[in-house]
Order: C-alpha cells, then structure tokens, then sequence
DNA sequence: CGTGATATCCCCAAAAATAGGGACAACGCT
DNA sequence: AGCGTTGTCCCTATTTTTGGGGATATCACG
C-alpha cells in the first residue's frame, strides 16, 4: 500500500464521529484527515484537506445530506461520497443517490462492511448496502410522483381535506380528487390515510 | 475519586459503541465494564458484571429498550438505567421513564453533558436532556387515550375504514365511530389522516 | 405530432363526520 | 354508601367528504 486512502468524516452526532474514527484508526489503508459536524464546515474542511472520500451523514441539522452533497460537488466534480445513515427515510436513498453518492452504508452495518465500502468506492465501484439496494429496487417497480401530486401528498399529510387542498392551490377540488385519485394508485392504496402514512414511511414528506 | 462509576453500555449500533467507550474512556471516574449489542445479551452482562449505571439504547431490533429495561429490573430492583436514543418517538420518552430509567440522554448530546448524566444518576439524581423534558412538558397537557382508543388508532394507521376496525374488534361500526371521534379531539384535529400522522409523530403508534 | 401532466366539469355511491339520544360498570372521593 | 366521573357501548339521524367513473381542453416537451 503506497498511499492511504485519505477519509473526511461528516456527522452531526460526536458519538458517530467517535465510533468511525476508532474503526478507521484500525485499518492500514485508510486514514481519517478531517471530521465535520456540519454540511458547510464538510465543504470548508473539503477544500482544505482534499479527501479522497467523504463519508456523509444523510440526516443533518442546518444543510441537508443531499444538499452536502452538491455543495462539495461545485468544488470537485470527481468527490466519492459514501452516504451513512438510517433506513428510514427511504426518499434520501434515491435522492443521494441522485446528487451523486457512491456509496450507501447504514449506521448498523458491521466494521468489516464499513472499511470495505470505503475501499470499494476508493476503486471507482459503487457499494449499496443490501437493506437499501432492496428498496431501491422497489422504486424500480413503482410509479414516480409528479410535483402536482407530491404538493398534495404534502397537504394531506398536514391533514386537508380535498376542499382545503384545492384552496390552498387554488384549484378546483374536482381538481384535486383527480390528484388524489392517481396519488393512491400510484401509492397502492385505497384510502388517504393509508397514503398518508406510506408517504411517510418512504420519506415522501417529511414530518 | 475512591471507587469508579462501572457502566454496562447496550447499544445495537456498534458505531455508536465505539462512540461511547471512546468517551467514557477518557473519565478518570467512570469505568465500562461491558458492552452488549442486544437486550438479552445486556441482562446476561448485568448478572456477570453488576454495573452501578445501565447505558441503553431505546431503539433496539429484538427486545425492546423498555422490554431490557425491565428485564434488568427483576435482576436487580434498583438498577440504575440511562437511556440513549434520538427523540423521533415520543412515547418512548415517558414508556421509559414509567418503566424505570433514571436519566434520558439524546444521541446529537454533547461529550460534557453525556458524562455528566452518568454522574447524576450514579448521584441518584435523574436527568432528562432538555427536549425530551420539553415533550414531557407537552405531555402532561395532553389527554391521554384510553386502550380502546389506542386498539383503535393502531387500526386506523393501517389503513383501515371504521367498518373494518369494526369488524376487527368485534363491535359495532356506531361504537367505532364514538371512539373515533374521541379519538380526533384527544389528537387535536378534526381528519382521520392527521390523527394517523399525529399517533406517528408522538409514536403511539409505530410503523 | 403524439404523449403526458395538468386542469376542469359532470355524476354517483360509499364512507366519514357531526349531532342528538340512552345505558351500564368501574373508579375514586367525600 | 352514595356521588360524580370516566370509559364503554349502542341507536338514529343529517351533512360532508371521499373514492371512483367518464369526458374534454390546454400546454409543454421531445
């Protein structure tokens, strides 16, 4: 091994931060030369040290994983983004993927998958964890939203009726009962509630 | 400093174990005597190690952190419990704390407030980190819903109409409807969507 | 130029929300 | 022991909302 893989670590949680240093500190290969607490110190520190890969957390308080994401594209198109993070905003997993992450670890994965992912994204491979790669084929088989409909989902989520959707929209509420009608059967349901808590399992709308 | 303060950490996520025996590894007065990674394996560390201070994941696949924490409790009536977890399930706030835990530390705390916890509860003291204290705040204002009305939310979160919740409880579609609409005054609102959204957010129900 | 997303209108049956009414058991409190 | 409260259950209404159908026009995009 000549040179080390050089590794910024972005998390908002120290324990995290912690419990990723400790694992890297282990690895011949691998070398930790910055940690951030944030999207904006992430670019700061990215300028400055010029990692090799950035390992992300998705769910950050201020700029947003994905956002981060971009951020530190602007700066180098080239960036290797591994993303960590939790399986429960099953939305992020596209997103991230979307803006550009190579990578897609979860926080309960093992030590020996957490390095390897680093080293395969470091090889110009992609690394998706099995949990999320599953989901991500779900998405293969389901219907996207259009924007339309992802205004309403929002609204329903927040407890509208079609009436009170179509006012905040001003539109018709035929309108909406048209939207609504392709919102459940693109969510494969029946019923509104139903779709209320399905957009929220998969991270459609934030809550 | 005479005896140290022996802690049993319990934590599925081995990041978030590194995390913490990084920090408390650097206290002169505290000493972790055992890591577990389930709650089984925390009860069977507890008999072997007898910790002063539990740290313990709420959130945990398997047994449950309030299902650990009284398992520990039948070893042990005064066992001494912290526990550590994010704050998207509110229920579990007050689940916790009814079942015995002194302390309630959130996973983004700070390094300070993480050892001092440990301190004020080994002191015999409790300490709830500021938001959750925030949430029980909230709580005391609130109604609490009565068994029948939580059989009924959980029903309603999965999708299903007053007639299927009805049926599924064997009783009549006119009771659900009673229970319903208690149910919507005691959730603040007046839609069925939004109590689905509202029980998720405060995790009565989970999904 | 076709396709898809958007928007509007009509209609209809089912479901849900709201409003009355009454009944009974369990509970703590005075 | 009597009292009020609470939770449970049931019934009858009416009105509103929802879910589903069809028909049609616009408008942008490739």
């Amino acid at each position: 091994m000549i040179t080390k893989i050089r590794l910024l670590i972005v998390d908002d949680h120290l324990l995290i931060r912690l419990g990723l240093v400790t694992i890297f500190s282990d690895q011949p290969d691998i070398t930790v030369v910055g940690e951030a607490s944030s999207g904006r110190m992430a670019a700061e520190l990215f300028a400055k040290t010029r990692p090799d890969v950035v390992l992300l957390d998705l769910k950050m308080p201020g700029l947003s994983g994905v956002e981060t994401i971009k951020l530190l594209q602007e700066q180098s198109a080239a960036v290797c983004v591994v993303v960590l993070t939790t399986l429960d905003q099953e939305e992020e997993i596209f997103r991230a993927l979307e803006a550009g992450a190579q990578g897609y670890l979860l926080k309960d994965m093992r030590k020996e998958d957490l390095v390897e992912a680093i080293r395969a994204v470091h090889r110009g491979e992609r690394w998706i964890a099995p949990l999320a790669g599953a989901r991500l084929a779900e998405r293969l088989v389901r219907k996207e939203l259009s924007d339309r409909e992802l205004e309403i989902v929002k609204l329903l989520v927040h407890g509208k009726s079609n009436k009170e959707i179509a006012s905040a929209l001003s539109l018709s509420e035929d309108t909406i009962k048209w939207h609504m009608k392709n919102l459940l059967e693109k969510l494969g349901t029946h019923d509104r509630t139903q779709a209320a808590v399905i957009a929220i399992q998969r991270g459609i709308v934030k809550i």
